[in-house]
DNA sequence: CCAAAAGTGTTTGTGCTACACCCATGT
DNA sequence: ACATGGGTGTAGCACAAACACTTTTGG
């Protein structure tokens, strides 16, 4: 029988995965670890959950003190709670995937601050904690996600173009998809209007922009 | 500045949503409550997470304690975790789906005790905590896999009919389905086979008797 | 005028949907 | 013999996939 003593029973944490496009790859916001024996590893941004806050305030509490990002989109990913996950204590953690727009303000804020820095999935370091399998469950996610809903709007600005968003598919899944498929896809189900603004400052032909019609994801096959 | 004093941080508990075909029915597994505020209400059996187990240890832990229910299928839905979800304290729940085979053995058992019992999802009982939301994602979640993976196997006993596999699809989705179309899927996909063996003691004509491929759900396309 | 990306339709095949009758068994 | 659920095939349709060239712009 368990004894009423709290000390007993497992402590709440949150972690982020953030995603980011940039370089033509889809990138992670880590974070350096100083703490032995994670001294040379990263880690994605967390703490832990106040006793006045659910585990999504405190997820968008900790991305900002730990990052300055604010107003990033989130969902709940998973929950990790292996015993020895955490060498500090017995900690559980209510993990977040969040995604943030190419260019946007905060993502180039991270660059200036040594203790943060963007991986390409493909190439992460060495990292703490159980966030090598949290990664994976994240982008295994993002990768679904893609095929049924339009999360992927939360990847890019307002508006973007059509290119653009075809990209942020082909990047993230790993594989090419046809042009003509994908637009007529995206127009017959009307999940994009034209803005009627062009791109400016492209070295080519500029293309349309687009915005999503609805500004939170929704739950349509597309894929 | 959140201080180090550890109770000042937020604890974890898990919950159980047992499902089970039942009468023609999917129903849940409810646990009787004595505390106020909660006298009259029932809950998914659960509690809170020791130091030494993980949340799904903790939560096939409690379902044998509280209803000697073990060796069930069980997933991970989601964690709750709102501030005033549990007005006994700062808890975070990490939520389960279970499924338990029509006829198991320890279903009947539940049947024989005072403080739990089988509701219907469709006439639930006044429930305790953020439970009715909790079930609701379940059954959502329930009926989103049946469509994409093979988890329907677990609500029915090693060996089936078609016909009972068929009704469950129906009733958890609460539409009908065309008998035809719904075999030859399941046959072209090599999903089921027949063991050869058929259904004794029907009134009627006995029915081939049925296995999936695998015995662990598996990620296919059904509907 | 050349390079680079934008934009645009049609055809083919596959898979989903709809649909009705005979069969085997127990009473 | 009859009542009950078990078991089977085909045809139409809609959607997905494959596929290549012309247009617009900047340099």
């Amino acid at each position: 029988m368990a004894t009423s003593r709290k000390y007993q029973f497992a402590v709440i944490a949150t972690d982020v995965v953030v995603f980011t496009m940039r370089d033509n790859k889809l990138q992670v916001l880590l974070m350096k670890m100083t703490k032995e024996p994670y001294a040379n590893s990263w880690a994605a941004p967390g703490g832990l959950v106040g006793a006045s806050e659910s585990p999504e305030t405190a997820a968008r509490r900790l991305l900002k003190e730990k990052t300055c990002l604010a107003n990033v989109y989130l969902e709940q990913l998973a929950t990790f709670g292996e015993v020895d996950r955490d060498p500090f204590g017995r900690v559980v953690s209510v993990a977040y995937l969040g995604l943030l727009p190419t260019g946007a303000a905060g993502a180039a804020t991270v660059d200036s601050r040594s203790d943060a820095a963007w991986y390409p999935t493909s190439k992460l370091p060495k990292l703490a904690y159980d966030h090598s399998t949290m990664i994976s469950v994240a982008v295994e996610r993002l990768q679904n996600k893609l095929g049924y809903t339009t999360v992927a709007g939360q990847l890019l600005p307002k508006e973007f173009t059509l290119s653009e968003l075809q990209q942020v598919y082909e990047i993230v899944l790993g594989r090419a998809i046809d042009k003509r498929n994908f637009r007529k896809k995206l127009l017959a189900l009307e999940l994009v209007q034209p803005t009627g603004r062009r791109q400016d400052g492209g070295a080519h032909r500029p293309a349309a922009l687009y915005r999503f019609a609805d500004a939170k994801p929704q739950v349509v096959n597309i894929l």
